[in-house]
DNA sequence: AGCCTTTGACCAGCG
DNA sequence: TCGCTGGTCAAAGGC
């Protein structure tokens, strides 16, 4: 098999493309920070990127992505929706160029509204619209000393669907570096990656099996790409900080490997795919088990149910996920809008720790998209000027939160 | 029972 | 041939 490490280190051509970027300038620069004592990466400079970040659909300034709430959306099943990038429907190529770029601003538009200056965390603002009372709104003031805080988790870029187009033509291995800040607390600080739209796109968590510094059984730590994989190997390698383990896709007759490095302190700091999936992406037999992917109503109830656990010390941990997607009006006889989640590595996974009072009545309620906009699309004219006004728009949602509290 | 991780041993390529 | 290195195998054990 002819493998060959795409990414690697460095292409010249890359680092002066203002598009590769994404990828390139959320890596941690690991040659230059020896003496930071902080996690250390490989760095692992994209491919060329063929978008451009002029040629994307970009956010205006002061516009959060919650001003994107006002989209409407029809996300009855996020999972089943026929979508372009679900694969049930076969994309028009225009459509496709859409989500590309969306992908890529909405990756944009992730770090900056929150803070620019650093795109690996920002600060959680609810959004003003959430049902949150104003007693609630008092509480949240209170506590800004215990701002809700998300710590968020970056990831390459280049697992954009043009990138992925070009380097399918060249290879079949790909190999990234990913700086991930992980929750402490949770082990599935998780980026999700859609492999069947993206083919062979490394990602950090996401393709993270239970890696043994894992608590085993512990949460998820599933294979966020949508495959099942099977550790079958671990090796220190020579130069490598971390021990390198190997993967393989369960899939049978699949010879898809993928191997990573992961820190002592579970940061994923190289990812390397060899081989292309012959097969669609499992069906998730069980949650966590592959892709954490359930019905929307399934798991927006579970998640909404979770929401008013608390630990033992009072102390509730919310972990918000952020979706962003693109709304295609695609099918005006069926009247119906498709929602077509971009994949969650693009818009980032968030932990969410809120320190709630034992006796406190603030329950902080999830930003959805969906309350607010359902209305909308059950619009009496179905081909009202406002039902379609977004004709492409980016939307996120925040898509509950889970309690990991003990119940 | 099945699937997974762990981990030492084994194998192949290379200088 | 030998030693090193990266990758893989497979038994054992956990969940």
């Amino acid at each position: 098999m002819e493998e060959q490490i795409l990414a690697s280190s460095s292409s010249s051509s890359s680092s002066s493309s203002s598009s590769a970027v994404a990828a390139a300038t959320m890596q941690h620069d690991l040659s230059g920070s020896a003496g930071s004592g902080g996690a250390r990466y490989k760095l692992v400079a994209p491919a060329k990127l063929p978008i451009s970040r002029s040629d994307c659909i970009t956010i205006p300034p002061g516009l959060s992505p919650s001003s994107f709430l006002e989209s409407p959306v029809l996300l009855s099943d996020v999972k089943a929706e026929p979508s372009p990038t679900t694969g049930s429907l076969i994309k028009p190529q225009a459509v496709h160029a859409s989500v590309a770029c969306s992908t890529y601003s909405a990756t944009t538009a992730c770090s900056n509204p929150f803070d620019e200056r650093n795109p690996s965390t920002f600060e959680f603002r609810p959004h003003p619209r959430s049902n949150m009372a104003p007693a609630d709104l008092d509480q949240q003031r209170s506590e800004q000393s215990r701002q809700i805080q998300i710590q968020y988790q970056t990831v390459s870029f280049n697992s954009s669907a043009s990138v992925k187009s070009e380097m399918a033509g060249s290879s079949n291995v790909l190999s990234l570096s990913v700086p991930v800040h992980t929750a402490t607390s949770m082990s599935s600080s998780h980026a999700e990656v859609d492999a069947e739209e993206l083919n062979q796109i490394g990602n950090p968590n996401g393709g993270m099996p239970s890696g043994q510094s894992d608590h085993r059984g512990v949460g998820p730590v599933s294979s966020e790409d949508g495959y099942n994989w099977r550790k079958y190997g671990q090796k220190h390698v020579k130069g490598c900080e971390f021990p390198r383990s190997y993967y393989k896709c369960t899939h049978p007759n699949c010879e898809v490997k993928k191997l990573f490095e992961r820190s002592h302190d579970g940061q994923i700091t190289e990812i390397i795919y060899k081989g292309t999936h012959d097969h669609p992406k499992p069906q998730p037999s069980r949650r966590y088990s592959s892709g954490n992917i359930m019905s929307g109503q399934e798991e927006r109830s579970d998640k909404i149910s979770s929401l008013n656990g608390r630990d033992g010390k009072g102390q509730k941990t919310l972990y918000i996920q952020f979706y962003c997607g693109v709304i295609f009006p695609f099918d005006l006889r069926i009247n119906a809008f498709f929602f077509t989640i971009l994949d969650k590595s693009y818009c980032g996974y968030g932990q969410m720790a809120h320190s709630i009072e034992p006796n406190s009545t603030a329950d902080i309620s999830p930003v959805t998209a969906n309350d607010d906009n359902l209305d909308e699309v059950e619009d009496d004219d179905p081909f009202s000027k406002r039902r379609y006004r977004h004709y492409v728009s980016i939307l996120w949602i925040c898509l509950l939160a889970k309690d990991t509290s003990k119940q």
